[in-house]
This record gives structure tokens, sequence and C-alpha cells, in this order.
DNA sequence: TCAAAAGTGTTGTCCTTACACCCATGT
DNA sequence: ACATGGGTGTAAGGACAACACTTTTGA
């Protein structure tokens, strides 16, 4: 039996959460849209080989990865018995502009207008998407998507996107600032409004302290986003 | 590569979470404890399989099963590369008394007075214990655990053992009963009181529907159980 | 001066905790 | 009758959603 892993990479582009797939360069289904993948190589556990395949795509290392789940169905991969361990990661998308690798034709793709892809990874992503909603329900893992300076409006915008609701800023402010693990810096961003919203830095310190004990990051607002 | 599976087996005696181990009766490691565990084959998917090794050791099938996490360090297992996918299973222990298998020699034992076990098992208990109580935090699923009928002091004595903490048995039973998914039986169980408690089953439809949105078991009460 | 977004104040509601108390019954 | 655990009542405190309000500044 092979043993795969497949990597569902998440960005945010300051609006919209988007997902990093590739354009097929060989058969089956050259050309068509598909995770960054690869064979687990006999010298590398699991996540090694799950690292060493971002690194090969984006040219990131020290990247948010964790383990989401495996996949055995007997013909996901018609040619061959395959078991892929998918892996997904969140990584700054302006870090990762600078780093791209070329050879693989990689596009990013809002996660409401995915293109069609090969195999059961519509599976993968989905099972993703859930597995992000639940842990940042708890857990402070969106911060990992965001540059190193960002303001509370932006971070919003992401919660927004993530959960398909909008929600009320000053609430939202207070809950996150009450975690914290925002450092206020002394300089604002101007691009977002008149008044300029301050940025903030994350005290990482306090972030690894706290990432596993439980936080309540749910938003609990009613109202639904438009899409 | 060889690809198996490892089953993580909770059940409750009324008293304490145990997990079922077997001695392992070929080499290598003959003699020492494990995980119920075996390989995967051409003609099963990954779910599949750990139905098949779950059925051949208690007897039981539809049992809730949820795949943990695949275990992938090059020399896990000390002869051969395997990568294993670990599957947790929540069984009644009653029921399972009934079905087992006499050629495994299995044991009960008690989560916090595990013996020595081979490979990573150790570890894949662990994550295995974190994911009941993650789980268990937010969804109904420690009902799978008990017989289909049983009383709330069971159930607490059930969730202060899973959180080691104890409750307060008033609100425990209010928060519990608030969910409504319990339907009150006629008749009282009368071994641990004077009194008697009544009985309750689970309301299929409602923990099916129910199951999957965020419910609130999280024990927040501060007091550690002493052990 | 006005619009627009950032951010603060305030209030009512709901949920939870802690703990007092009542209930049923076997010995 | 009384001890034992089952179960209900209740008051104080905290968290949160909703929304009114103030602030800042570019045009």
């Amino acid at each position: 039996m092979l043993v795969a892993i497949d990597c569902i990479i998440f960005g945010f582009d300051g609006n919209r959460l988007k997902l990093l797939l590739i354009k097929r360069g060989f058969e089956p289904q050259r050309g068509r849209w598909s995770l960054m993948g690869g064979f687990v190589t006999p010298d590398e556990n699991l996540n090694q080989a799950a690292a060493r395949i971002l690194k090969q795509l984006t040219g990131l290392t020290d990247i948010y990865l964790e383990q989401l789940s495996a996949f055995g169905e007997r013909f996901r991969d018609p040619s061959e018995r395959t078991i892929s361990v998918a892996y997904f990661s969140l990584i700054d998308i302006n870090q990762y502009k600078e780093q791209i690798n070329h050879e693989y034709s990689a596009e990013w793709f809002p996660l409401k207008q995915l293109p069609p892809v090969i195999f059961d990874h519509k599976e993968m992503i989905e099972m993703a998407k859930e597995k992000l909603r639940y842990k940042a329900a708890f857990h402070p893992v969106l911060f990992e998507l965001l540059p190193e300076k960002f303001t509370i409006p932006q971070l919003q915008t992401l919660y927004e996107d993530v959960y398909n609701k909008i929600l009320d800023k000053g609430n939202f402010s207070r809950k996150i600032l009450s975690t914290a693990l925002l450092i206020k810096q002394k300089d604002k961003e101007k691009n977002g409004s008149k008044k300029g919203a301050f940025y903030y830095k994350l005290d990482k310190r306090k972030y690894q302290m706290k990432f596993n004990s439980f936080l309540n990051f749910i938003p609990s607002q009613k109202i639904e986003k438009s899409t």
C-alpha cells in the first residue's frame, strides 16, 4: 500500500479566506486542480513528510501544521491503492508570495468558489473547513493566518469570513482584548478608515501558553453574513 | 509500507472509565499488553478495517468508532515500517461481557492504572483520552458508554471520572435534563441509595439530531477529584 | 462640516454556581 | 427515627448581545 500526504493550505488575503491549489502537471488527471501532495519516504515520519511537501510548494518552514485525518477508501485513487494522510496548514499569505515555487502553477481560490478537485480532495477540504471552525472557536489559531502586525478590524473580518457571521465590532474587540494575547503598537493602519485602527502584535509567549486552554471565540451572534 | 489499525476501546463499569487491552499472543513482544489491532486488507477501507478488528475482539457491531489519528514514526514498530491509523471506540461494557472473544486474553484496566504497553500505544492512549475529554465537553458522546437504561447519578459518576472533577449533583442534573435528550422511565434503580434514582433512556432521535450541535457539557466546577 | 469607521459605555437578559433545603425509603 | 443519597429552590455574580454614543480624521 502507498502512503501519501495531502496538504490543505489556508491563507487570508485581508478580505476572504482562501485555499491554495495546484494544477496537476502529471497523469493521471493532468491539468486538473488538486491539493498539494506527495508520498511519504522511508526516511521521514508523517509530520516531516507534510512539512517537506509544504515547503516544496510555498518555500515556508515553521508553519502551523496539524494532522487532519487519514483517508483510505479503496478506490480513492483509481490507479493504485493509496492511503492519504491529510494535513491542514495556516500560512501568512504575504510571506508566501515572496517564496512561492513556480514549478507548480499554484493558485489561491476563495473558499466559497473552489474549482472541482480530483479524487476525494473535496471531502478533505470540507473536513478541514469544519476542523478550522471547530478549533478556532476555542483556540486562538486564526492568528496564524495574519501578518505580524494587524488590526482588530482585520481580525474581525477574518472571523466573519470563517463563521459567515456579522459580528458586533464593540463586543468583538473587547472579547479579543480580554484574552490579553495582543500587544498594542504605537502606529495605526490608515487604509481601512479615516480614523485609522491601531496595529497589534501577538504576544508570542502568552499565545503559546494559552493555546491549549479553552478560550471562547465562538461567535454567538445570530446574524448570518450574506455571501 | 504496511498500514495497520489500532483500537483504543473505552468502557465504563459504573464506577471508573476503563480501557480494554490484549496480551499479545505472538512475536514480537509476545506476552506484553497492547491495543487491539490488525492490518488493513486490500478489500476494505479504514473504517471497515477498524470495525472488523473491533468485532473480532468484542463481538460487537454498531459501535461508536471514530478515527483518532495516523501514527507514523519511522521506528514505531521496530521490525517493519508500519503506519498505524488509531481509532477510538466507546462501548457498553455489559454488552461486551456477553460477546467477548476469549482467544485474545483481553482485560479491562482503569485508565489511571494502565500497565506498560508496546510501541507507541501509550501515546495513542493519551491522545484518545484527550480527545474524549474534548469531544465530551460539547457533544453527548459519553452516553455511548452507558447501558440502555441508566440514572443521572450514574452519568454524573462517569463525567466526574472523565474530568477528574467533583460536580454538584443539582446543577449537573439540571444541565443534563435541559438538553432534553433523556426520557424518564417509570422505574427506579435502588442499589445506589434508599430513595432510588429514576432510570432514563436516551432519546435516540434527538441524540442524533443534536449530536453535532454545540452543547455545553464542560464541567466548570473547580474542585478536583482526589484520585 | 460631514461621512465613515474605530472604539467605549451601558443596560437588560440569561446562564451558572454554590449551597440550602426537601423528599423517599431501607434499616 | 434517622441516615443516606436523590432531587428542587434560589440568590448572587458573571458573561454577553444589542445598541447608543463618542472619537478621529480625510475629503
